[in-house]
DNA sequence: TGTTTTATTTCGGCGTCCAAAAAAATGTTG
DNA sequence: CAACATTTTTTTGGACGCCGAAATAAAACA
């Protein structure tokens, strides 16, 4: 209860209603987004028209079927986003290089960029304009100029602040607040939004499926580190400064193995790759983490080992389990989420952790608090990561941009004259 | 963004926006609603005269001065809300006793009463109806027919389920998933609303001060228990079921010492009162919790006793310190808040408390994170539960009633004479 | 008493919604 | 194949709530 509301706000809000009901469910018809939204046929017309004429929306050429037996009466007009109404940019940062994305405005991926860059080595305050080179490149090579894309979305492992558009800490990164939006913008004039990684997964699980993910859940990502991304109310939580939810870092026990970030104890310490590879090699307490990537090819052998019922394997993801399995006790506790999550390449060994991270869930918490939580794997790749920074970027367009209307942009344009 | 938006909307929200103002400011002139909500005098004018005409709001008479040099131009007119406009019902469930409060439409309190029961003891079932009993007591005694009081809250230690409007499990109870509501709602016909007392001391303090709790912020209540009240976005989270922010029954160490819940190693388990006393005493881990209520010199005593430097009473707060730190380096890796508000009665000891809370939040977080938050103690007494259920009862009052406005109003007669 | 200042109300216009009626586009039927 | 049935979409007219501008109200000041 914040905004004033005035005839302003109502078109706003129901035209972003309608969006999102497409974003949802592809192409619908007029009467279909009325059921969705619950608003009157006449409003619908009067709406769709105005974002058709906006060239946000298009309607669907000769798709006269609707399936299923022949229906009586005038048939539903199905109408869709224009894939043409904008275009975003998303980017991945890893430790070992740059994966860009561009895509049209129904999120189809158009092009695909990537370059080995050793971002821990890379100059700090140079990367900013390295990325920005990188957006140029891939924007160049497919003829799109820079003004056609609406948004750019950065996402990074670690701590970002979105406000700032900065990476406030990161394990790819020696250094730390490093810039990387202003160089975007100022450049390309591209609007650049940082984000932490994990929560571009919770975007895109949201993205894909509402219903299921649009309550209140824990996504967790296992892998190179670990990530969470954290759903209250069907939103993405950011936090007031944008860097919310590091769930790797959460200490997991005090006086433990030391982590990435500098501490002993973290999630990450005994979770991720470079820890379970630790724990194997027996002197995880005293042994200093990892900062490099790691062969897709260890943790396979390390599995094979644990299922071939090696003793060290085998207690590593003991380790994990329980680390898991304590964290996402002491998070239930606090958020009593409907959903957990668990995704990312760790979760393909989730068979040798479930026990020990059941175990943990059942000492950690009351059951009361568990009764209607559902615990999911989903073997997604990091490819996840651009999907929600996708989607992530065309829901900031959808809001910003496309639900303002008319109004709005008369008030653009008197700026402009001034 | 769920919400179909008509002038329907824009009314309620209108409306609610200047019952929030007023609520906030106590009485404002039309003017400084006008400052406080973004809208223009004509609406203000439009939707105060109704509100005064359905009896929520009314002109302060005889209010001429609005104090410093004499002001040119016609004076102000104060409006306030009507403290007549409802009554509210707040209960307070302890151990050992209830607490009721009756307040009018401001969250001025006209009566209590109390009543010495051992709910712990009590019949689970007729629990509902005793309290039923207790709240007709003190409206017979203040002549204020249950038709007056627009909606009763109830605050409990533990976990409350809103929706069902039981208590799901409290230290207070012998038995789980008590009904409290319904026995309310069927005998008085008063909306019932169960909640956690902590939630209700969060509540209390964004009735108290928008300004500064209405942002994301921690508040946990040291005592008896160890209770949380989780505010995000200026609103109290209470989770898919209502049973949110157990922070107490948080694990902190697996295998730790034995809690009320029933598991090992909770927060409450080092930092609560009878916690406090276990450890002090020298075998906590194999001690079981106590469920009687603690008389206060105890606790006095063995403050004194480590002011007085007792080597064990120390010990017991170095435990409890770390115990709290972890705990909420924990969430702060989480939720990154920039407010943590330490109240209830032990908070009384958190000179002994604070330089190993410290400790823990420096080995817990990662510095960044903590970099905007301000922690602060508040001595504030189980009073403001009662406050803090008052306030949260007028709000939905606000937003359940006084905020529909006309058309409501119209269309439930329609339903009525149908 | 008239002027200035500030607060509030009144009036006319605007934008968006909705219900109801009309129009459009198709299938069904005698 | 023309008239009817059915469903979708558009048009029309009215309602509601906001706003800007002008009018009114109520005080201090000169």
């Amino acid at each position: 209860m914040r905004e004033k509301a005035d005839s302003d706000l109502v078109r706003r809000q129901n035209r972003l209603l309608l969006l999102e009901a497409l974003r949802q469910h592809g192409s619908l018809a007029r009467v279909e987004m009325g059921r969705h939204t619950g608003l009157s046929p006449a409003s619908i017309t009067s709406i769709s028209s105005q974002l058709i004429s906006d060239g946000i929306l298009q309607e669907v050429e000769g798709h006269p079927a609707p399936s299923g037996p022949m229906r009586r009466g005038r048939p539903m007009t199905q109408i869709d986003i224009n894939p043409r109404s904008a275009s975003v940019v998303a980017v991945k940062v890893s430790i070992d290089g740059l994966e860009l994305a561009l895509a049209d405005g129904r999120g189809t991926i158009l092009a695909r960029r990537t370059s080995r860059i050793s971002t821990y080595d890379a100059d700090p305050r140079g990367f900013g304009g390295l990325l920005a080179g990188e957006i140029e490149a891939l924007l160049l090579r497919q003829r799109v100029p820079a003004r056609r894309v609406a948004r750019a979305g950065i996402a990074v492992q670690g701590v970002a602040d979105s406000k700032a558009g900065t990476v406030v800490w990161s394990p790819a990164f020696r250094t730390r607040n490093i810039d990387v939006a202003s160089a975007v913008e100022r450049r390309l004039g591209i609007a650049c939004t940082v984000a932490n990684d994990a929560n571009m997964i919770a975007e895109g699980l949201i993205g894909s499926d509402r219903a299921r993910y649009g309550g209140t859940a824990l996504v967790v990502f296992v892998g190179y580190g670990v990530g969470m991304g954290l759903i209250i109310n069907g939103q993405v939580y950011h936090g007031p400064t944008g860097a919310a939810a590091e769930f790797g870092h959460m200490n997991h026990l005090p006086e433990g193995p030391l982590c990435r970030c500098g501490r002993r104890g973290c999630v990450e310490a005994y979770v991720a790759d470079y820890s379970l590879l630790r724990w194997a090699s027996g002197e995880a307490a005293t042994q200093a983490p990892s900062f490099n990537a790691i062969p897709e090819a260890d943790m396979l052998a390390l599995e094979a080992a644990a299922r071939a019922g090696d003793a060290k394997a085998l207690s590593a993801y003991a380790k994990a389990g329980e680390a898991l399995g304590f964290g996402l006790a002491r998070l239930i506790a606090i958020l009593t989420p409907s959903r957990i999550v668990l995704a990312g390449p760790g979760a393909r060994a989730m068979q040798l952790i479930a026990p020990h991270l059941e175990k943990a869930l059942e000492d950690g918490v009351v059951d009361e608090l568990r009764r209607n939580l559902e615990i999911e794997t989903v073997p997604i790749g990091t490819d996840m990561i651009i999907k929600g920074t996708i989607d992530r970027a065309l829901r900031q367009v959808d809001r910003e941009i496309f639900a303002q209307g008319p109004l709005h942009r008369r008030s653009r344009e008197m700026e402009r004259s001034a």
